[in-house]
DNA sequence: CGGGGGCGTCAAGGACGCGTCAAGACGGGG
DNA sequence: CCCCGTCTTGACGCGTCCTTGACGCCCCCG
């Protein structure tokens, strides 16, 4: 699951909340100072950073700044100080949230699934784009739904894509007839393996070397079909 | 500057968050149903939604999920309520951060700077790396809204704005029919592809050096459409 | 050795999607 | 209140895609 990352100088606390997340499948890691913080950020790469700002060494705003200088893991502040003046700057410091101590652990603990759930579509959107499967002489994507051979695009109907992109994403796997009936056509197509054969026989046209000795997308007779990575 | 959409059913702290807000270079839509909102999220293209949970016609949950079906705009939500459920219920519910009434209005209005920053990003990465795009002859600048072609402002209307921005930001990938209506004409226009057609068609006319061979809106046939970069 | 089922290919029809044009509805500004 | 730009809606021609049937091949099995 993910990791997290608690900086707290108080020592209960810091238990507390390593038991509650951890007690929750959550990944935990502790620092106790700025310092040691900040070095963990960058050794932990830790998925969202709890800092308490009321640090011994360092202002945790510093330490704020000290991450946020080199990554954009998401940070929530925890604060004693009940002064609407630390929830700015913390907030306008680069903070993604606020939480004033004492707090609901349940609050919490939502207000970090919501950090989380932030980031992530950001870094989905920057390993979506490495996404492309290699295969051969053709190269297909599946997040731009573009498919090149030798560098040239390659014409596909809805079809044609939808099954490939099912095939695609099983790849090296075999998938049953009947499953790829269902998938691209929706349910009740369990037995129109004419449909399949047709396709394949496209898809084959358009991307294997010799049709006739399909090397990607392989057939499993009375089976299914298996697209070769 | 950003665009604002607030929702709460008090007209006087309607007006005192749209007077704060407007003061501060705010461009701020107010609704004060949950129909209404859901209207405006999707007719003003707010850059981020202050909902308050407490609306007398639907709940605001609902609002939120009615929003969070087609768009990923942050919503940050208002309670009077100070109980913790509210909070956790609308965080798990795709809200983007949660403030208690009352609230100090600086407070308020740095989650607001926090949830917009987190978003800027967001669609700056979808859209790659500068703000202007170019393609051919033609320039288009995301953050100015504007589009030159050979270096002369090119006059477009919203609805053409709104479509080619989308289609931008994705640039290079291909998006399909019912999400383009989706973020262009807001939730429940999914299958009137005749206004796709028209609105394409003008875009084209006024950007592509060949209409009728377009180079820079192409379509793919039952799919949808992609800005080549 | 013969038969049958699964698979690959081809072709044709009908259906559907796309581009285009134009007219009417709508709304905001003068 | 009128005018103008914009949005919506309908119709039409054309090209493409999906479906469906027929046929031959190969492999497996009897």
């Amino acid at each position: 699951m993910s990791r997290v990352l608690v900086v707290d100088d108080e020592p209960g606390l810091r238990r507390a909340l390593a038991i509650n997340l951890s007690a929750r499948g959550y990944e935990v890691t502790t620092a106790a100072t700025g310092a040691q913080a900040l070095e963990l950020a960058a050794s932990a790469h830790p998925d969202v950073v709890l800092l308490d700002l009321g640090l011994p060494d360092l202002d945790g705003l510093d330490v704020l700044a000290g991450v946020r200088g080199w990554s954009d893991v998401p940070v929530v502040v925890l604060t004693a100080r009940s002064s609407a003046v630390a929830a700015v700057d913390a907030l306008d410091g680069g903070a993604d949230d606020f939480v004033e101590k004492p707090f609901a652990m349940d609050v919490l603990l939502a207000r970090l699934r919501a950090a989380l759930r932030r980031a992530a579509p950001v870094a989905g959107a920057a390993a979506g784009a490495g996404e492309a499967v290699e295969a051969g002489r053709v190269r297909i994507d599946l997040a731009r739904r573009e498919v090149l051979r030798d560098g040239a695009p390659v014409r596909l109907t809805p079809t044609e894509w939808h099954l490939l992109e099912v095939l695609v994403r099983h790849r090296g796997r075999l998938v049953p007839q009947a499953q790829l009936l269902r998938e691209v056509w929706g349910p009740g197509y369990g037995r129109e393996t004419n449909y399949l054969r047709v396709y394949v026989g496209q898809l084959r046209r358009k991307l294997e070397d010799v049709p006739g000795e399909p090397r990607l997308l392989v057939t499993e007779p009375g089976m299914g079909y298996r697209f070769e990575g």
